[in-house]
DNA sequence: TGAATAGTGTCTATAAGACAATATCCC
DNA sequence: GGGATATTGTCTTATAGACACTATTCA
């Protein structure tokens, strides 16, 4: 959220903190929360862990762990992913620095999120190991790219409280992917190597949270180069077959 | 920048840090940089100031601060620009955040980076009353939203010597910049109150880097909305004068 | 009057929305 | 064949680029 910088200070607190020395003062925490994000039924979800422990006891949070003093924040949030949940590969990406003073009442902890995308079926294989974690539904209360705190529901549409600002890194990461999604190659992270061209619409509607036109999305989507045709057809689905695509530029005749 | 998390680490790695006890380890030192940026002449420049010590001596830096254990990361910001400069108000946006273990050689220092965004004029007053900062121009060698550091030239088309890794921020602010432009309003931040249509295009053409259509942009702006003609004039031009206007939706006739 | 830039109008090319027609699979 | 969805083609509409023309100011 841009905001505008206040109204003078104090003298004193300016000289205060222009003389701050990082070796005397306390220094904050910081951790890194990774919001683990999946498309399933036409919607999408994020992994939550229940909390066991104070604050925030039987809220659900995402996961996280705070960063080594001698570890980037990059290799940070791999590790929530390849340490908790073995899943390496991930297509992570920094997020946002959620840093309020009070965000986590114990003490002063500054958190770097991050955005990991992944196909469901891939999330699901690892969870299988795991007890708490859970896949939540996300209900998003504003459209397009409006931003705020959404909801995370469970199964039978009941919403899960949320620990700390765990809503608000929720909804900054659904408007990031809002964002980006006409731009960037994010859609294909949450599919198979090989996919329909419906398959990938439904994956841009559960994103945008509307549905889209049909005929215009394929012409975009062929016209933009990024698809190769695999010549490989569905089977077994009791309607004319879609072709598979795979993500990746077509390859140019030499002579033409 | 998007990266994919790594292979499996050591099981005796995973478990010494998921065991990690924030009060018991060393914290990192969590630092404010803030890129202030305005546009003249047609150009991109940025605020540096030249460092007085080690390390890095004598290259230029951002402005920054560490932030204070009390102190919201927003906060921090607005300190920078309130403390050293005097300026209130301004408009600032976190941008991203900078973790390499190594990107200051003293000790671990994490940087959240923010943008500043204002009016050259403002900006040139403020500036007035201190000495080492100056107003560099970027050059960006790099087209459309790539990204990848850039460089800041003194007045002589110098490049000049940046500390840290602050090529990588300003490179990722002007990445920003462009990403956003078309959709929020940040070019209003760089003109005054009142400004014609030729004005504003020259600043979205200093932050994209290349020209634009006259007649397109015109018709575009118009169309959004978003622009108010106050019915002054420029003078003394020595050709047809422009209309001057101001951002903000036209309020709409009530009975139409 | 001439130089210079503001602002308007028109034509064309491109992309999106709407809709109809045809294709292909399983039952 | 019938149901269902994929795929193709055409028409219409909105927007951007190109270009020509008019308007207004100061020297």
């Amino acid at each position: 959220m841009p905001h505008r910088s206040s109204h003078h200070r104090p003298a004193a607190e300016q000289a205060f903190l222009a003389e701050y020395d990082a070796s005397r003062y306390p220094h904050p925490s910081v951790a890194v929360d990774v919001v683990v994000l999946t498309v399933s039924e036409g919607a999408l979800h994020a992994l939550l862990i229940r909390r066991g422990d104070h604050p925030h006891k039987h809220r659900w949070s995402l996961p996280g762990t705070f960063v080594g003093i001698s570890e980037s924040l990059d290799d940070a949030a791999d590790r929530v992913l390849t340490g908790k949940a073995s899943l390496p590969g991930v297509f992570l990406e920094q997020l946002y620095t959620f840093g309020a003073v009070h965000r986590d009442p114990r003490t002063r902890v500054i958190s770097v999120a991050y955005i990991g995308l992944l196909e469901i079926d891939r999330l699901r294989r690892a969870l299988g190991e795991l007890e708490s974690p859970v896949l939540a539904r996300l209900r998003v209360p504003w459209a397009g790219e409006s931003g705020g705190p959404i909801e995370a529901v469970g199964p039978s549409d009941d919403s899960l409280p949320l620990a700390f600002d765990h809503a608000d890194i929720l909804g900054m990461s659904v408007k990031r992917l809002r964002g980006k999604i006409d731009y960037a190659p994010l859609a294909y992270e949450f599919l198979p190597a090989e996919f329909s061209l419906r398959m990938l619409q439904d994956v841009h509607e559960a994103i945008l949270g509307r549905t889209l036109n049909k005929d215009a999305f394929r012409r975009r989507l062929l016209a933009s180069g990024d698809l190769t045709p695999t010549g490989r057809l569905q089977t077994d689905v009791g309607h004319r077959p879609a072709e598979f695509y795979r993500y990746g530029h077509t390859r140019r005749s030499r002579s033409t």
